[in-house]
Formats: C-alpha cells, structure tokens, sequence
DNA sequence: TCAATTAACTTACCATTAGTAAGTTGTTGG
DNA sequence: CCAACAACTTACTAATGGTAAGTTAATTGA
C-alpha cells in the first residue's frame, strides 16, 4: 500500500499523475471508460448509453484511448461499418480508480446535507 | 466493496461519477489537490510546489475547491495578503482516489515497454 | 432491386476554457 | 519612505469543446 509521502517529491511519478488525472478527467471521457467497463460496445451502443455526447466527441476520445493503448478498436466481419471498442487489460485497470470515486462519492453524501445541486 | 454493476444505472450516481471525475480533472486541478496532501499550504508555496501553474489558473482552481467544500481559505494575522489553504475532511478523502491513480501507474509501467513519453 | 436508413465518422463554425503577460493593492523589511 | 512581495485581477490570444450538417459504406425492406 501507498502513502502519499512515498511518491511526492519524485518528479517522474508527479508528471505522470498529472498527465493522467487530466486525460481521464477530458470532458466524457471517464463516462465511456466507465461504459466500457460493462463489456465491449459498438459505436452506436456507447452513444445510446451515454446521455448527452456528441458524435464528434465520442470519436475524439475513442481515439485517444486507442493511442494511449487503453482501448483496441476492432472490424468486425470484414466490414468498415461495424466497429467495436473493448477495454485493454491496462484500460480494465482503471476500474479501481472509478470505483474509488464511487465509494468518495458515497461517504462523502453522507455528510452533505444538500447532495442535490 | 463495490462492483461496477452495483452502480450502472442509477441516473443519480453516474452524473454525479461524470460531474466529479471532470471536476478533479480539470487543468491542474490535481496537482493542487495533491499539493495540499502534503498539509496546508500558502498561495505562493503552491504556485512553487508545481511546476508550471500560472496564477490566474491556480486562484481559479482554489476558489473552485472552495466552493466545492474541498478547500477551506484561511487568513492568517488579521491580514489580507497571508493566506492559506487547507483540504476539507471531504477534500482529503480524494487521496484515495490519486493513490488508486499511483497504483494504476505503477501496474501499468511493469507492463509498458517504454513509459518515457 | 433500389431507395431509405443506419453506422461511423468528418468538417465547419461558434462558444467556452486555458495560457501568458501585465497591472493592482495591501504588507513587509530595510 | 521605498522596494519587494503576496495574492490576486484584467486583458488578450490559443486551445478545446459543443452543435449541426455532410459523407461514405453497409443494411434493411417494399
């Protein structure tokens, strides 16, 4: 297990957290990695799931999982049309860090009176 | 313990998921709020604990962490100019969440080949 | 079989957010 | 009293996001 002291003042792991909060905190983008996180979906299967995204954006972060080897993108039967995204082993890794956020979330509406704004 | 399953689906949870994961994700933000682990912290000793953060963005991500009940703004000496900032019981329950980032880096730099870029 | 529909993008354009630099206002130290 | 500093604030440019419409190959269905 970690303490915070053992990784702050080392410059490496301080700019790959940096990089990495950020990238899954771009807009939708923890929304599709948490989609996926049920099981690989087609394009259109992932739009449908999430309320609110835009075709242009599901793209550009689609791509974005792909290049950082988060997501693999496969054809399916030969067709340029059907397409499905599935989580890497190192994409799936990034369940523990959902849910940590989930369990952040409960205790702390425990404590707020006001959980609605 | 949480299952992803457990939680897809309620309406309630995952817009709350989506509004934390961009708000901790937004520029600098986490390198703020990992700043402050370390203890309560004056303006400019942030701005030199990070590398890069321009003062416009570091006040804008303090007040937003102050509005959110993450960062309580302390003056010091009855003074307008000796500020400081600390977490919020609710603000230092997210070291959870960077240390499941840690770990996430970690497991995955054992994988990665090459993990300078 | 061929027109309409769908899947998965792509392009164009405007709005919002971020980055840089300079200015402001109390405070402190010599 | 004057210079330097702390903690902002304002103004402006660059990057990113949102909306809408267009494209192309595949599929459905009359």
């Amino acid at each position: 297990m970690h303490t915070p002291q053992s990784h702050i003042g080392t410059k490496h792991v301080c700019k790959n957290f940096h990089r990495t909060i950020e990238f899954i905190g771009r807009r939708w983008m923890g929304m599709v990695i948490y989609s996926l996180l049920e099981g690989p979906k087609r394009y259109h299967e992932i739009v449908e799931n999430i309320d609110g995204i835009s075709d242009r954006l599901l793209t550009e972060r689609l791509n974005e999982l792909v290049s950082e080897g988060l997501v693999t993108k496969r054809y399916l039967e030969s067709s340029l049309k059907k397409v499905e995204y599935e989580l890497t082993p190192s994409g799936e890794g990034l369940k523990e860090v959902i849910l940590s956020i989930l369990d952040w979330l409960e205790t702390k509406e425990n404590y707020d009176v006001d959980s609605n704004k």
